[in-house]
DNA sequence: CGATGCCCCTGGTGGC
DNA sequence: TGCCACCAGGGGCATC
């Protein structure tokens, strides 16, 4: 659920609570989210020792900079990271447990347990899984009008799913999709091959605007989302037609028609939105 | 290349 | 009220 700007929004959360703080011991109480090393103890063994000195962002990416490497997060639909003093209880279905050295924590929750964690040696995270599967996030310069339109000219599959493609741009999640969609006025079931330059930009710039109000407003709060600190984001007041099924469009006040493409929900304006 | 389906998981929902 | 089958959903992966 967390997508670009819920992610950018953690990130800065956190950076308050964890920049040079120093990671004493690591504690994994569920294994399968540790995806490199291979074995945990060697995660363990490896970050152990290391001070966080930077947090970037990638898509939906979260990287820490450590000394010598570079942990990757990808929280997936549940995934949550907190600050506790360690003195103070766990919470349910908290999987990792980072004990900096002055005895606060960074705890990793998840009720999915579909997040992950990768550990690389600094410099080395980009020739590796996932993060050399990932185009460009959307705010990066090399996110252009060229490469999106050359990217999309050269697929046969509709918009939506190429929108949701991170190795086309990297971000954008069914709520983002769906809301860029509506504003640029294009139907989620065209054919990405079949959209002219100037629609191409449309959606591009839409997808830009509606990511950046959405950062701005801390995110979008649906079920469960909140940032590091518990804040909820305010961006669902915002939404034109992600969980509107049945409202009325704001733009012309038709009901708003959700559909399944590609497997996912599908909010879409039919008079608004036009295949042509 | 692309569509489909399975898998990873648990809480919420709907049927009975 | 209780039980249970079923579904959601980002993304990796295998299959066709």
């Amino acid at each position: 659920m967390p997508e670009l700007p819920e992610v950018e929004t953690i990130k800065k959360t956190l950076k308050r609570f964890v920049i040079n703080k120093t990671i004493a011991d690591v504690s994994v109480l569920w294994p399968n989210i540790i995806k490199r090393p291979d074995d945990t103890e060697q995660f363990k063994h490896i970050v152990s020792g290391q001070t966080i000195h930077d947090i970037k962002r990638k898509g939906k990416f979260l990287l820490f900079q450590l000394d010598e490497s570079v942990l990757i997060s990808h929280l997936r639909m549940e995934g949550k990271y907190s600050v506790h003093p360690y003195q103070e209880p766990m919470k349910k279905h908290t999987h990792v447990v980072f004990s900096f050295t002055d005895g606060e924590e960074l705890r990793y929750n998840d009720v999915r347990k579909f997040g992950t964690l990768h550990v690389f040696n600094k410099g080395d995270e980009f020739n590796h899984k996932p993060l050399n599967q990932l185009g460009p996030d959307p705010f990066d310069e090399e996110f252009t009008l060229d490469y999106f339109y050359k990217k999309l000219k050269k697929t046969e599959r509709v918009i939506k799913a190429v929108l949701l493609d991170q190795s086309i741009v990297a971000g954008l999640g069914n709520i983002y999709v769906d809301e860029t969609l509506f504003r640029a006025n294009i139907h989620p079931l065209k054919k990405a091959s079949r959209l002219t330059k100037r629609e191409v930009k449309v959606i591009q710039e839409q997808a830009i605007i509606t990511l950046r109000d959405a950062v701005g407003q801390g995110g979008t709060t649906i079920r469960s989302y909140v940032n590091g600190q518990g804040e909820m984001g305010m961006f669902q007041q915002e939404l034109f037609v992600y969980g509107q099924e049945n409202q009325p469009c704001k733009n012309c006040g038709k009901p708003i028609v959700k559909m399944k493409i590609g497997g996912r929900g599908t909010h879409v304006c039919i008079s608004c939105q036009k295949i042509k």
